[in-house]
DNA sequence: GAACCGTGGGT
DNA sequence: TACCCAAGGTT
């Protein structure tokens, strides 16, 4: 019954412009899901699933791309080892995806919901997708504050219409995504009313969510420049691993001036920073020219910092 | 299991 | 301003 509630939804209401339902090319369907996780579906649309594929239109081509190409693809997109570990598994994989499940869930950046959403989508394999919005959808209509990842499993099998699994996957995503949202349900639209204790309840406010607080990090960065070329670097450490930008620093020298303040939030800190501007007698070859520079991945805060150079003639 | 890993948009 | 949100994976 709920299934077919379900389907009739699902006739009337999909989301018609997602171009990775009109696909059957494993490939696509494998970029489009790693860029979708912990984003939102308009900036893949909009700035990143075709300008990548274009790009890269293969995992052959994917393969022998420079890391650095890559990232530059991905700039702005955030989570960069998600770009990091696609190459890696370009190269290892190619020319072909594997077909299953335990397969693809031993390639770097690819985890439980990404290997069983490949499944489904690309393979049509029977399989239930578990993401944000079909745990959310569960935990409503079980009334369930903090379940177990288990316990969801189990309700997401006894749930999946075996009949229809790739729609029924779709169609219970664009339920959460349109209608089973964190905040203003349209549970009055929605086709699992009928069985939804939450509803019943009248109460929506599950799963719990935690709140953390995020410290704040104050740094110093020191944009140096000669004769309009400019010191960037790239950095190693796990955090934005492999983009490049101005330096942080303890110590201020003297011949620094102030030039502006940048924030940042990021998912577990807020960044302060205070960036200095040093002009340097000579520079070696690592200073690099607008044109260059424009090549090259930059964060977000090195981004703002750079827009701002630019209204100030230093470039 | 909890911390870590980005960003732009909405309120 | 400050907080929340969006198709998670790795350490």
């Amino acid at each position: 019954m709920v299934h077919k509630k379900l389907h009739a939804w699902y006739a009337k209401n999909e989301r018609k412009d997602l171009p990775w339902r009109n696909t059957d090319d494993p490939y696509h369907i494998y970029i489009s899901e790693v860029m979708l996780q912990q984003t939102q579906v308009k900036t893949v649309l909009e700035r990143y699933y075709f300008q990548f594929l274009e790009k890269f239109p293969s995992l052959e081509a994917l393969s022998h791309a420079d890391l650095d190409e890559v990232l530059k693809m991905w700039e702005g997109l955030g989570y960069y080892t998600r770009a990091k570990n696609l190459h890696k598994t370009a190269q290892i994989i190619q020319p072909k995806l594997p077909k299953n499940y335990e397969a693809l869930l031993e390639l770097p950046g690819i985890g439980k919901n990404t290997a069983s959403a490949i499944c489904a989508f690309a393979y049509k394999q029977n399989l239930a997708v578990m993401e944000a919005n079909v745990k959310r959808i569960l935990c409503r209509i079980h009334v369930l504050k903090n379940p177990k990842e288990e316990e969801l499993r189990i309700l997401a099998l006894k749930m999946l219409d075996c009949e229809n699994p790739y729609d029924y996957n779709q169609a219970i995503m664009d339920i959460g995504a349109t209608i089973c949202k964190v905040k203003n349900p349209i549970c009055n639209e929605c086709p699992f009313s009928m069985i939804c204790k939450a509803y019943k309840e009248d109460c929506f406010l599950y799963p719990e969510k935690k709140r953390k607080i995020v410290p704040t990090r104050e740094v110093n960065i020191v944009v140096c420049h000669h004769n309009k070329k400019l010191y960037l670097k790239q950095r190693e450490g796990r955090f934005l691993h492999g983009l490049w930008g101005f330096e942080e620093v303890d110590e201020i020298s003297n011949d620094a001036e102030f030039f502006t303040n940048v924030e940042q939030r990021y998912t577990h800190f807020k960044l302060e920073a205070k960036v200095y501007l040093l002009h340097v007698e000579d520079c070696h070859d690592i200073y690099l020219g607008l044109d260059k520079i424009n090549q090259v991945a930059l964060s977000s805060v090195d981004k703002k910092i750079l827009a701002y150079l630019l209204t100030q003639e230093i470039l």
